[in-house]
DNA sequence: CAACGAAATAATGTTGACAATCGACATTTA
DNA sequence: TAAATGTCGATTGTCAACATTATTTCGTTG
């Protein structure tokens, strides 16, 4: 029998800091371009300064933030293009992840997809955003996960978090909802004929046309960054 | 020999422990799969223990090692599968970098490129390894550069770094070298023409060929690996 | 009044010490 | 004997204090 109470401390203290740190930041708590003053967070957590520092360096590895010697670490603001290069750079890997799903079919994880996917399409008809994007990122990962290609599928995870850095709400909409799963559809149906070249074009696809959704946000409402 | 650091602590100490860290595990002289330990590694260099810890989590960023909580870090070691999926993944963001250079045509950067490759021509015909080695990396740093895609630049230069962690000589023998050459003097045609889809393919195709030149030399002789 | 510069302030960089944790070996017990 | 448990040494995790660097403030000077 476990202790509940106890068995949290059992986690690495930097990890815990880290999560946070992510959480403020993919949520908009800390806004972009902002400095994070290491004695601030660490008396806002509780904990000595050491933690926040090697939790920082950690989200540097996944391009959350930037480092600036003996000025700091800043929360990375991304250009329009950084955000257009990361879509096209995420769409290859993509590609090669989805194909990879396809090569090897693994059945339990296509299950998975599925399910994932019907999850999806029932939050796209109740216009549900908030369950569609968690449940959005859940299919992705899990994608990931089934390409056992581990440095890769790390590589991918990382940079998902790096785009979300510009805050988009390109998935708004019923419209939009209802065609993002088009496409997962798309892809799980290449992945389950094992059909690699198809599989790897629908998941570069995916994020291409992410990426026109992004550009077609842009060209309507210009500015919309603060 | 490793306390040449005393001399001026003009740049932080961090970046010092870092390169020279980096400088040890791709040079070989810490195998793969070796534990480092802080305060060895802190007394070898004459600074405390942070900065090991720091530049450890650097290192970590371009995968040369991996960090287990109350264990340590360790430097990685590749398996040939992960060797393979990196000379992929290297060969789509290459591909893209050379798409990019040839779209954008910087000049200065056209010629620098094509002065890189005379001087490798040349250590090519007098079969100077070391000097093609070097001079091979220093070609990929550039068009790397040229590209003006910092994020993607970054990335493929940390995966070239990983991929050094095998410490294979698949560019061993005149004849390596010359073929290794043709291959970029073929990047570099492609990209003077202007022709974004033969720069993107020359480029991808130089890291598959790579790909197989590495399977050949693990038919050849197996278990190479420590 | 503007411009320059030096002191004051605040932040990061670095250090040594202490606490928590892990692995190995020794000890106990069935 | 073998499994379980306790103890010890070594190493990482964390902390608070000190050193160095960047920024701001404010007084002086042209």
């Amino acid at each position: 029998m476990v202790n509940n109470l106890e068995l949290k401390r059992k986690k690495p203290l930097v990890l815990e800091v880290r999560d946070e740190l992510e959480r403020m930041i993919l949520g908009g708590e800390v806004p972009a371009g902002e400095r994070l003053n290491e004695q601030t967070l660490a008396a806002l957590m509780g904990v000595s300064r050491a933690p926040v520092r090697e939790a920082a360096r950690s989200l540097e590895k996944d391009g959350l933030v930037t480092t600036v010697a003996n000025k700091g670490v800043y929360v990375r603001k991304l250009t329009l293009d950084d955000a257009l290069e990361l879509y096209e750079l995420r769409a290859m890997v993509f590609g090669y992840l989805c194909a990879r799903v396809a090569a090897t079919g693994d059945d339990q994880a296509l299950a998975d997809l599925r399910a994932s996917l019907t999850r999806m399409s029932e939050a796209a008809e109740r216009e549900d955003e908030g369950t569609y994007f968690t449940e959005n990122l859940a299919f992705h990962d899990k994608i990931a996960e089934a390409a056992d290609s581990r440095r890769v599928a790390e590589l991918y995870i990382s940079l998902c978090k790096e785009v979300r850095l510009m805050r988009l709400r390109v998935l708004s909409g019923p419209l939009a909802l209802e065609v993002s799963n088009q496409e997962h559809d798309a892809i799980v149906r290449a992945i389950e004929s094992g059909d690699i070249k198809a599989a790897s074009r629908a998941g570069s696809q995916h994020h291409l046309n992410g990426k026109q959704r992004l550009l077609g946000t842009y060209s309507r409402d210009r500015g919309a960054q603060t």
